[in-house]
DNA sequence: GCCAACGTTGGC
DNA sequence: GCCAACGTTGGC
């Protein structure tokens, strides 16, 4: 059977609540909190084991890509949704029909330098890259191929 | 099914 | 901290 193509993704997390430093320390993670469909949908049925991530910090001093990762699991539902003490519980999802799924994440590489969401605007390659439409907030987005080819060589 | 109100995201 | 942009909710 033919091995599917490496796809590529970016994913964003605010630092204060889960940084390049945790992964690091921890190694692998699951990908917990996300509550958009879309950025779902991208984890659940786009994502597959070994697919590259660039690892973003959003809401902070310097917003850029400040890491690789590396997708480690397949999908399966996000443990928090049933959880009335989490901070991202949902009250109408079960445990029979969960509503949201995750990812495990594992720590690849830092980059040696931040690539900034201020340089990714004004490159003309990046243009298509979701990340930087105005007002885009999608906190899972896939990367092309040559997207991804493009912002490794800027590092 | 429309759409106003609301809560959240995230750059600045 | 501000606020524009966006997604979701719920009344009708």
């Amino acid at each position: 059977m033919k091995k599917a193509a490496r796809q590529y993704w970016l994913m964003k997390s605010e630092p204060e609540a889960f940084s390049i430093d945790d992964l690091e320390r921890n190694r692998q993670e699951p990908w917990d909190g996300v509550r958009n469909y879309q950025a779902r949908n991208y984890m659940r049925d786009g994502m597959r084991i070994g697919d590259g991530v660039l690892f973003y910090h959003s809401n902070c001093a310097e917003p850029g890509i400040v890491g690789l990762a590396e997708v480690a699991t397949d999908a399966y539902p996000d443990p928090t949704q049933f959880d009335p003490e989490a901070l991202h519980f949902d009250p109408k999802s079960s445990r029979a029909a969960p509503r949201w799924a995750l990812v495990d994440v594992k720590f690849v590489r830092r980059l040696k330098r931040i690539i900034t969401l201020r340089e990714m605007q004004a490159d003309a390659a990046l243009a298509d890259m979701a990340l930087v439409r105005r007002g885009n907030r999608l906190s899972v987005m896939p990367v092309t191929p040559a997207q991804w080819k493009h912002l490794l060589a800027l590092e």
